[in-house]
DNA sequence: GGGTCCCGTCCAACCACACGCCGCC
DNA sequence: CTGGCGGCGTGTGGTTGGACGGGAC
């Protein structure tokens, strides 16, 4: 939690006061709003009272959350969804739900419905895969009640059921399954959902996390008449493909991999599958290559195509990924563990060292200080 | 235009050890 | 089946030196 606080990207601003950061979007407006707005917006009339709004993924804070982590409480909008829970596979095994949409002023709809919206009771199409050990955490309705109950004392079975009521609604006539990307795939560049899927490949890897270095501008679907999303991407680079322990520049990622059929296979995402309309084992690159050959009866200029691979260019060129601590006690070790040229050193060394230097007492001294207790998380 | 030098930037490697995971009893 | 125990592998961050790229001459 509290990822957007520290990301170099400014949160995205309010479509209407154009001021303020923007913490909602609207999905009827296609507008991103804060708080004040959307409360004055949606607050009044009663027409637009009833305008579904999603949360922001709280790490980038670019797009409307799809997803909401179990394992991390938070938010994510299903590029970052991908991109961190793809990364290894222990993220991979975070158990996530879809986002519920809310209704109402924002004041009323605490971001519980957001981020904690997985204590929440999935519709029954999409909760086959979190309980019954379907899922991942293998967590019943029954234990997720019991937990919203817990946590969250006004949290009822009727209104969770008011939020499957709402993700109901999202359902496109006819069964398309497109309950998503329909308005998200206005929202989101496409070259993020390739690139996460690039990661996939190295799923032994540290979590990683996209940064944006500036601010996503209009969106952009890339052009469907390909087999890949990109030129870029189609691209053999295998022998560079390896992954940094610390932070990766988006160089490392000029790499087009075709995610195997499988790579996500094992990824709980009852959300992409709702949103194939297949029952069946899904994956993102199933919803990917979905989401592309609906657009291909929009076929591309070529000066459109060019402009948009050079827009992509740029952006990935800003882009960066940060690392993910997956063990905050560790990190918490690390940070207090003795080093010599900045290479972790033996206590008894340091301890030695400092010995020489200063002497016994000003060796003990340092070490009370510096080499303390580290509480564990 | 090609070659060389210099400077700045980037990044893999290194280290110790607490802890998670797994198998065994 | 459950709990305890031990062994093994993993993850963690600051520094450094080499690689690399760009600019100047």
């Amino acid at each position: 939690m509290g990822f957007g606080g520290s990301w170099s990207v400014p949160a995205k601003a309010c479509g209407s006061c154009k001021s303020a950061a923007a913490t909602v979007f609207c999905r009827a407006d296609a507008a991103f709003l804060c708080p004040g707005c959307d409360s004055r917006l949606h607050g009044a009339a009663k027409l637009s009272a009833r305008h579904e709004r999603v949360w922001l993924c709280e790490v980038c804070e670019q797009a409307p959350a799809a997803v909401t982590c179990k394992a991390d409480a938070a938010a994510l909008c299903v590029t970052c969804d991908a991109d961190i829970h793809s990364a290894n596979p222990l993220a991979r095994r975070h158990e996530r739900v879809p986002v519920e949409p809310f209704l109402g002023a924002t004041e009323s709809s605490s971001k519980a419905t957001s981020a904690f919206n997985f204590l929440a009771v999935p519709s029954e199409t999409g909760s086959a895969d979190t309980c019954a050990g379907g899922g991942f955490g293998g967590a019943c309705q029954n234990e997720e009640l019991e937990a919203a109950s817990w946590l969250f004392p006004h949290a009822t079975g009727v209104s969770a059921n008011k939020l499957v009521e709402g993700m109901d609604v999202k359902v496109a006539p006819g069964g398309g399954g497109d309950v998503f990307f329909n308005d998200m795939e206005t929202l989101l560049d496409f070259e993020y959902g390739s690139n996460s899927m690039d990661r996939f490949q190295g799923s032994a890897t540290d979590s990683l996390v996209p940064v944006q270095t500036k601010p996503v501008p209009a969106p952009v679907v890339h052009p469907p008449s390909e087999n890949c999303f990109d030129i870029d991407f189609c691209r053999s680079k295998l022998t560079s493909f390896s992954y940094l322990s610390h932070s990766v520049s988006s160089s490392s990622l000029d790499v087009g991999v075709v995610p195997e059929g499988n790579s996500m296979s094992d990824i709980s995402y009852p959300f992409v599958q709702s949103m194939s309309g297949n029952s069946t084992d899904q994956s993102m690159t199933n919803s990917a290559a979905t989401t592309t050959t609906a657009n291909q009866a929009t076929p591309m200029s070529g000066m459109d195509r060019e402009a948009r691979v050079l827009r992509y260019r740029e952006k990935r060129k800003n882009r960066k990924f940060e690392k993910t601590i997956r063990y905050a006690s560790r990190k918490a070790y690390a940070e207090t563990r003795p080093r010599i040229k900045g290479r972790f050193a033996k206590r008894t060394e340091i301890e030695s060292e400092v010995d020489n230097i200063y002497g016994t007492a000003s060796a003990a001294f340092m070490a009370d200080s510096r080499y303390g207790v580290v509480p564990s998380f």
